[in-house]
DNA sequence: CAATAAACGAGACGGTACGTCGAGTCTTATC
DNA sequence: GATAAGACTCGACGTACCGTCTCGTTTATTG
């Protein structure tokens, strides 16, 4: 019912089923949670959504597509963004929520990753996810910093990049874990950062020459 | 038989022959600089190199691991590690030249982490890799405390993670420029947050800061 | 979900494609007439049908199942199985259709041959094949008998193992052609010895000692 | 600088081995008999005879000719070859050692004809050495001949044809053992066959229609 | 008794074919 | 017309075996 001009065919065929989406990336959600991920194929997925394959590729172009409407779909739903103007107070939120939801869908993330890796469409789409969420890490340091004590913006995307950085980074080799204590030191660190240098000495970067 | 690797390369029996052993990293890499990745197949590889593919299997248990050997060369032999003991001039050294070895052999960087992610024996000399890498980081930035100015040093794995995580998450999502801008960039971040918390610009005071 | 009562689900999704199964057993059979027997590989067959190779590993379990299969369709088709009752025109129809189809199919034969001496199934099969054959000709033999002038029965195995004996054996080793003239020669030795021995003399074996 | 006089150096260095030949030629055998034939490859053979492949190929072109020659001369040592002149008893003899030779080295046999099959050397070695068998036969039958009770010639290839043909598919195919009853049955059908026809007895008619 | 030459055990090597696996497309029958 | 089942094409993977090549050693012949 969606023409405001009135269909003489007000519909033909069946709609598209809203249950066998959420089941698609349900079941790809599973499966990268229970197993290696070497077992998540597009006929693994299928399967175990009790769909056939051709359903998948009529709503995806590619198994990666998949994974990542699955990841986006998470991060929406787990990672709050509050703005409440104060910025450990921000900070601290987003990023715990940040990476306990990564830690969760640890698998779900990676594998998203590998998929990015070996198809440029997935890239590109990855890579668009990933500018969002630094989008939403900026809003939040730039409104701390309108609204109060932060001077120095320039370095803005380095303290992001580190951040997003630290996440992916144990996320793949597991170096550490990304819990509340990990959140808490990457702020404390992020404030420290962010605020003008005690030493009088700023850093007389006289342009890097970027290609 | 076209081998485009050069001379007449002799065929020892008997014992490894290390020219094999060459043509195959040197040919893999090419490979990687040359083409976009998905043109690196074993087929690929052995037949630029000039060896049966028998060959590669005999000595390397997946194409991963021929791969990650050529990074972990690469790795060995352009990045610095100085260690004069001055944290800032250290620092800049060290980073300045793994971004830019990063940068150069980001493909080689990329393949050998979507190999890793697909295959666990990969993975694990993969993350071996990364360990020793941080080790190296770590070194530099605990003998600059030893020897003088800086106090604080717990949170080296934060900042050790914080700077590789950069390093990679730059590689794979390619926000920023890995360049001497951003190494230096990096550089007052670091030193910045590896110093004592006194905002009163106290270095005399040995407390850490941590909350 | 199992029905006790035979197969629930008749069948779903894509029928198996005739074509396809035709075109893999011509370019099988096209393959051995035209070269040495050497260029004919599963990667060869599949692309002369046109054909995946999983497609083929899908349906028959080795290469030589495929030769197989293949000259079993010929020999249905080509081989001739006349009952009139007169022994000696069954027996000259079947001999010339057999050697003439045998001769022109040689190097599918030799080509089945050769990969059921190496792979048990395929052997199996063969083997099934053969002595499927042999029925055929048992049929001839007995047909004739029971009607009429032939009394001997107890040696039709020995004839008949003589008679594919000599295909085989000329097909293997060329020793001499397979033509009708070979055909008649053979009729005639067969008719000869399963008639009554004509003089009253038993073979009176005097038993030789050796093991 | 070739002497036309022979060679001037007779002979330097170390000599042939013929223990090591003989290592071979039975581990070859051994194999055969032991396994199902496709555990018969090159390396095995050496690692059994504790040999280096190398020295296989040293004095053998292929591995087809080496079973063929431990095949030549198991042939050589257990079939007698005697020439009483007596058709029955010779033939008796010669077939009763023969079938139970081949039954004795079935696999080895099979295994020679799998490789000539696949490689025009061999083939053409073994079929020289059938084509000494079947003179071997051709003697006995001939010389019985001259002797004697026989009087037609001419279809002798058959005959021999027949008889290679029977012990060769029975090889193959097992559809009846080679003992000594089959030797004596197929005596009695050569003898009969050979005879001049008793029916009619019209040998009157020479024509057989060969070219 | 050295120097030389060949045979030898070992096993790395180049190459060809094999059979398997996964991605994405196409077809059939059903709902 | 959307769907489940599944057959299809394509291309990469890792394995097996062949026959060649070289190493280092042993054994015989020659100077």
């Amino acid at each position: 019912v969606e023409s405001t001009s009135g269909p003489a065919r007000p519909h033909t065929g069946r709609r598209r089923n809203e249950a066998v989406r959420r089941a698609i990336l349900d079941a790809a959600l599973r499966l990268l949670a229970e197993s290696d991920g070497s077992a998540v194929t597009t006929d693994t997925i299928a399967r175990a959504a009790g769909v056939g394959k051709q359903t998948l590729y009529r709503w995806w172009p590619s198994k990666g597509a998949v994974l990542l409407e699955a990841m986006v779909l998470r991060a929406e739903a787990e990672v709050p963004t509050p703005e409440t103007g104060n910025l450990r107070a921000d900070l601290t939120v987003f990023l715990r929520g940040t990476f306990t939801a990564a830690t969760r869908y640890r698998s779900l993330l990676l594998g998203v990753l590998r998929e990015a890796l070996g198809d440029p469409d997935t890239y590109v789409q990855l890579e668009r996810f990933a500018a969002s969420r630094r989008a939403v890490l900026g809003r939040i340091l730039e409104a701390s910093h309108r609204s109060g004590g932060i001077t120095s913006s320039d370095p803005i995307d380095t303290v992001i990049d580190q951040t997003f950085g630290l996440l992916w980074y144990r996320l793949i080799f597991a170096s550490a874990p990304l819990d509340s204590g990990a959140a808490a030191e990457l702020v404390d660190a992020l404030i420290t950062q962010l605020q003008p240098s005690g030493r009088g000495s700023l850093p007389s970067d006289p342009g890097d020459g970027r290609l």
